[in-house]
DNA sequence: TTGAAAGCGCTAACAT
DNA sequence: ATGTTAGCGCTTTCAA
C-alpha cells in the first residue's frame, strides 16, 4: 500500500507541492476551483499529512506523557480517564507510562517521553523519589511540568493536589463527631508525603477535640492492602479491646478492618465505626456499607491536563509562564460503618 | 532552552553534521579521536536525537497504539499492564485510547492513532462494533492490527483470546461436578460475542450432564455491575427458589448475588453455590471467597504485543506476514463459594 | 577519514 | 493564482 504524501496529489494534478499544501489548508491565495480539485483528491485518495513531518516543522508533537506510579490502582485509573479525555478536547493523545513506584523507572521513563519530544509532561512521584534534579532538567530544558497527586514542594512547576491532612482532618473528625473516643488508624508506610499528611490530620483532629494522642493506636500497613486491614485488626483488638473507631489510609484497608470485625462478631458501627479514604465502587458494594473520604482522580487529571494545556499555551504565545498550584477539594462520604451524626 | 542538534555539535567541532551522525554511530569510517570528541561533546550537551527527523527517515515510530473498551474495567488494566511492558522492553511506547464501548469512538481512536503514525494498533472491539471496513482500511494500508479479547472472525489478522465458551463449560461444568443439579446464569447484554459464548458454554455443560436446559434460568444483567447481581438475585429466588447454584458472568456480579443471598440468609455454599468470572482481586475477598474462572489479562497483553512486534519484524524484513489465532487457556479457581469436589 | 548532497514530507516566505 | 525555494533534523550514499 503505498503511503500517499503530498507529491503524488501534486503529481496527478500537474500542481506543485506548495500550491498542494496550501489549497488543503484553505489559504486565501488559492483559486477555489484549485482548492475544490485538490481536496477532492485528497478525500479521495485518503490523503493523511505526515504527523513527523509536521511536528518537525512546528516543532509539536501534539503527544503529552502521563506518568503514573502504578496502574493497578484505582485511583489512577481515574486520573488517567481524566486525562485522556482532556487532552482528546485539545487534540493531544496522551503517552502512560508508569513508574512502579521505583525511583530509576520514574527517570528511564521520564527519559523515554523525552526521547520522544513530548510537548508536556503530567508526573506523579513515586514513593522512592527524594532527588529531584531529573525533573528539574526536564523543566530546564523548556518542557513543561505538572505534579499532580504526589509532589513535592522543592520543584518549581505548576501542582494539583488534594489536602491530605486536612482530608485526614475531616475524617478523625467525623468519626469524632458521630461519638468516638478512642480511634485506631491504620497508615502507610512512612515514605510518601501523602501518608505522612494523612497521619498528621488524624493527629491534629485528635488534639483540637482533646483526645490525647496515643501512639500505640497508629498500625502501619506495609502494602496498604485489603490483607493489612484484616490481619492488623486483631492486633488492634487484643491491644486496644475498647476502641472505638478506625480510620483507615485507603478503602481496601478499611474493607480488611470491616470484614475481619465482623468475622469477630463486633456490630459495626454500634461498636467500632470506620471510615476510609478513596471512594471506590468497592465501599459501596461491602455491607455495611463504607464511610470515606472521595478523593477525585477525574477531577485531578482533568484540572492537571488543563494546566499543562495553559503552560502549553503560553510557551506558544511567547507568554511568560506562571505556575499555579490547585487544591482540590475532598469531602466525607457518610455511609453505614459510621454512626450518624 | 536551545535544543541541541547535530548542527550545534558540527559548529562547534568544525565537522560536517554527517560526520557527526556518522561518529555518534560509531561508523567504523571515522576516526577513533573524532568519534571520542563528538561523543564527549554529545554526552556533555546532553543531545538527544530528535525523535520526528528519525521517524521521518525511517519510517518508524515505535509507537503503538492501544485500545481498550473501558479503561475502568480492572480486567484491561492487567491488559494495559502486560503491554506497556511488553513494548518498554521492545523499546516501543504505548498511546492508550479507549473506545468507551462505542463503534463512532473506535473508529475515531483509530484514525487519531493512524493519524499519530503508529506502527501498529492492538485492538479489543467494542460492544457496539459489527461493521469491520474501518478496520480492514487500516490492515490494508500496511498497518499491523492484533485484536484482543473482543474480536471477529470476519477480520483477517493475528488475534489472542480466552476461549469464553470453553471457559463458562468448565465454569458450570465445576458446578454440576461439586453437585449444584439447577444452575441460573446471569449473562451479560445479547451484543458482545463474550456474552453469548458464556452462555453457549454453561448451555452446552448442562448438555453433556443431561441437564435439561431452561431458558427462565437465564437471567440478563445490563451493566454486569455488582447492583445487578444484587438486584437479579431477589428474582432468581423467587422464580426458581429450589436453585442450588448461580453463574454469574463477572466476579462484579458474582458478588452482588453473594451479598443479597447472605443477606436472604441463604447459606453459600450449601444451599446454593456460586462461581464467577474474572478473578481479580475481589474475588479473593468476599465472605465467602468466590470461586471463580482465572481470566488472564497480563498475559493477553503481553501476548498480544508479542504478536505484534513478530508482525512487525516480518514487515521490516519482507517477509510475508502470517497471522496467528493464540488462544489462552483458563482455568477455575476454587474458592469458598462452591462446594469441594 | 571526512565532507557534500540528496531526500524523508511538510510549510511558508518569497518570487513570478 | 501558482510555483519556487529554503529549511525543520537526521541519515546515508557518493565523492573527495
Amino acid at each position: 500500500m503505498e503511503v500517499v504524501t503530498l507529491k503524488h496529489i501534486a503529481k496527478r494534478l500537474n500542481l506543485s507541492i506548495g500550491t498542494v499544501s496550501k489549497a488543503l489548508k484553505d489559504y486565501p491565495d488559492i483559486s477555489s476551483s484549485t482548492k475544490y480539485r485538490v481536496q477532492e483528491l485528497a478525500k479521495a485518495l485518503n490523503y493523511i499529512p505526515n504527523s513527523f513531518a509536521q511536528s518537525l516543522r512546528y516543532k509539536e508533537s501534539k503527544i503529552i506523557g502521563l506518568i503514573i506510579p502504578s496502574i493497578v490502582h484505582h485511583f489512577f485509573l481515574y486520573v488517567i480517564n481524566g486525562v485522556v479525555n482532556a487532552a482528546s478536547e485539545e487534540g493531544y493523545v496522551v503517552l502512560i507510562l508508569q513508574s512502579d513506584e521505583s525511583f530509576e523507572n520514574e527517570k528511564k521513563q521520564l527519559q523515554l517521553l523525552v526521547d520522544k519530544n513530548i510537548d508536556g509532561i503530567l508526573l506523579s512521584l513515586s514513593n522512592e523519589t527524594i532527588r529531584f534534579d531529573h525533573i528539574k532538567q526536564i523543566i530546564n530544558k523548556g518542557i513543561p511540568i505538572v505534579l499532580y497527586d504526589k509532589i513535592s514542594k522543592l520543584i518549581n512547576c505548576s501542582k494539583v493536589i488534594i489536602d491530605d491532612r486536612k482530608a485526614a482532618f475531616n475524617a478523625t473528625e467525623y468519626l469524632i463527631k458521630t461519638g468516638c473516643k478512642k480511634i485506631a488508624h491504620i497508615r502507610g508506610p512512612l515514605k510518601p508525603q501523602t501518608n505522612i499528611d494523612r497521619f498528621m490530620g488524624y493527629k491534629k483532629a485528635l488534639e483540637e477535640y482533646n483526645i490525647s494522642f496515643d501512639k500505640t493506636l497508629v498500625y502501619i500497613g506495609e502494602q496498604l492492602s485489603y490483607a493489612d486491614g484484616f490481619n492488623l485488626t486483631d492486633a488492634i483488638i487484643d491491644d486496644h479491646p475498647d476502641i472505638d473507631g478506625v480510620f483507615a489510609s485507603t478503602d481496601l484497608v478499611a474493607t480488611g478492618v470491616l470484614t475481619k470485625l465482623k468475622e469477630k462478631g463486633i456490630d459495626i458501627p454500634e461498636k467500632v465505626s470506620i471510615i476510609g479514604f478513596s471512594n471506590w465502587f468497592l465501599s459501596n458494594i461491602t455491607s455495611p456499607t463504607l464511610t470515606t473520604v472521595d478523593q477525585p482522580g477525574y477531577q485531578m487529571g482533568k484540572m492537571a491536563s488543563d494546566l499543562l494545556f495553559k503552560e502549553l499555551n503560553q510557551i506558544k504565545q511567547g507568554i511568560p509562564v506562571n505556575h499555579e498550584v490547585i487544591e482540590i477539594s475532598t469531602k466525607v462520604v457518610p455511609r453505614s460503618s459510621t454512626k450518624s451524626v
